[in-house]
DNA sequence: TTGTAGGCGTTATCAA
DNA sequence: TTGATAACGCCTACAA
């Protein structure tokens, strides 16, 4: 041990009385233990007990024994902001999600926050509410030093070269660009909606409407893009579009315009997704009267639990979250692990269910 | 400058020829921009740069102008990761959330992590799926030099004295102690249940029945222990208790075993959440071809969204959430400022909410 | 295998 | 107000 940090380090814990430390963790001035505390206690140097915590190093059995035992006493755990400081890795990933109101994106997050804890890495939160504070935010991550970013909300160009002129990795969920390379998993949104038009179309469905989510969701504009691409193709012109913002009520109020509007009633309505067909369900049963699937025909898109609630049983296409998660995480995490690796994207298919709220026979 | 930083940063970018950087916070190596970089380009020293970051620090305009500009053109922001290890302080503190299948916890996350980016402190999410796994995180969120830490997960007595020893601030959200002072913010659980149970009680219920959360959830058990406390005050005994795990099946299982066991049919189910009594309901219209709220009546607890959907238009207490997580993040934010404060608990009484999925009348 | 010493990028302390 | 210098706690060559 050199002069300078016995000199430095001079805690009433010198040597022996390490029995009962009511205050594990702490050093009796009530500084946090560290590795430099666990050094002296157990007679070897820092380097030593720096080494003996990680994984591949080169130590002896009787010194690993010698200075676990020692840490464990202390109750010493390695500072992960001093690590992060040093090899600049800070096993932190930033998960950015704005649209909360969707009752999807909670489910994302608890998958994804899994698969990061199996990987040793954590999640860094941040929601936001408008778009504009992305900038601020952006600015947040990058000071933190996150290892990787996963976005689930709407990022410009610009922001995300803001990421790659900086070498942080990241994924997007969800969301793409079609005409710049950045990585992502999505769900194939124009698939899905084909199918469920092809669905409808074959049980003789004529009245399509649509109801979309908020104007400057990608999701939604490529699910709405895909129904009418392909009503289009089935000859279907001039199908009303109502606008919603992924809300209940939202639902609820477009379909209620949909009726009231002076064209002519729907007999199929697809959604953008599950919350707002839930919302259109209720307000074709609770305030027109009508029947579903009887009367019109109704179809979201999602798969979110509530969806398959007996009330609903609403016949959707469900995106594989736990699968496309688990892309997500590893897709970034192989990108933090090799930062040559150019962007990739993982399209996957949606899963038709069923469910009770389309006439499909 | 002294000799040594300038011969150790000899970057390409020494003096002139900042104008056109295409890497934005990277040095021309490929390196983060770090305040040496700005000084060298300002021509002034370290120390300089970092107090004009720091709000309330001793700077003149001349100086901070010259900092900042530099600063923006060479894209610097200061290394939190760095400056957490120095100041002690991260800026981030921990979330502990176990319950996500309980739809009330999305939105809890969501006004929390709102609460704190007012301030300018970060979420670490820590999401816990089996209690056994909770000492492995705690370890994390302390090797992380959290700042603070909201448990809406529960911890023994021993795992919040983890967070004691070390000087931690720990505010509990809806779990509290009897005997072991921490801090907590609560909804009143027990008030909640004894309101429902008084209203029914008075519209002439006569067969009360319960649907409790998990045993081991301790808000189940003080709803639960609510409901039954003030139901034997008023003189019924024998009150059927069915367990629940939160979701929407256990709900709707629930309800049919409360159908087939030898008991009398109940004309009141009092559920621990929302969730499973949108499955009652959907159990005794579905499956039993009973109206609610005629047949029987069905209320729960939390005033999540989707109980205001009209297909259930639940009678509920509504915890006021966004008061109780502002609340949590005041709490601890003091406490982070100021160590010494003790333990407080904050309970707020819910808010019946009337709805129709029982008879009052 | 082990110890020494330097550095990661800040903030904090103290002279100047 | 400014600048040099010492922490903060760890990792990592490099030398022993």
């Amino acid at each position: 041990m050199s002069e300078v940090s016995a000199k430095k380090r001079q805690g009433s814990r010198g040597g022996k009385s390490t029995g009962s430390s009511r205050m594990l963790g702490m050093t009796d001035e009530g500084k946090r233990v560290t590795s430099y505390d666990v050094a002296r206690v157990a007679g070897v140097s820092q380097s030593a007990v720096s080494r003996c915590f990680k994984p591949g190093a080169s130590v002896s059995k009787k010194m690993r024994d010698k200075v676990m035992t020692v840490a464990k006493e202390l109750g010493f755990q390695p500072n992960a902001i001093a690590r992060s400081l040093i090899s600049g890795r800070s096993n932190m990933v930033a998960v950015i999600i704005n649209n909360f109101t969707n009752l999807y994106y909670p489910e994302l997050l608890v998958q994804l926050s899994r698969g990061f804890d199996e990987r040793g890495v954590h999640v860094l939160l941040f929601t936001l509410e408008h778009e504009s504070d992305v900038d601020k935010m952006l600015d947040q991550v990058w000071q933190y030093q996150v290892d990787g970013v996963i976005s689930a909300a709407r990022l410009s160009e610009e922001q995300v070269s803001f990421f790659e002129e900086r070498g942080v990795p990241l994924v997007f969920y969800n969301r793409s660009f079609q005409d710049y390379p950045v990585s992502a998993i999505c769900c194939n949104q124009e698939e899905g909606e084909r199918v469920l038009v092809n669905k409808l179309d074959a049980a003789g469905h004529k009245a399509f409407s649509i109801i979309t989510g908020p104007t400057d969701s990608m999701v939604s504009n490529q699910r709405t893009q895909g129904a009418l691409n392909r009503l289009k193709e089935l000859g279907k012109k001039s199908v009303p579009v109502v606008e919603g913002d992924y809300g209940y009520d939202s639902g609820r109020a477009a379909f209620r315009e949909l009726m009231e509007s002076k064209k002519k009633i729907p007999d199929a309505v697809i959604c953008a997704n599950d919350v707002m067909a839930i919302g259109c369900m209720d307000a074709a049963r609770h305030e027109f009267d009508l029947r579903v699937p009887e009367d019109v025909s109704i179809v979201g898109f999602d798969g979110t639990s509530t969806g398959a609630w007996s009330s609903y049983r609403l016949t959707t296409i469900d995106q594989p979250l736990e699968i496309m998660a688990e892309a997500a995480v590893s897709m970034l995490m192989d990108r933090v692990e090799n930062r040559d690796l150019p962007p990739e994207k993982r399209s996957f298919s949606g899963v038709f269910l069923e469910g009770e709220s389309a006439r499909l026979g």
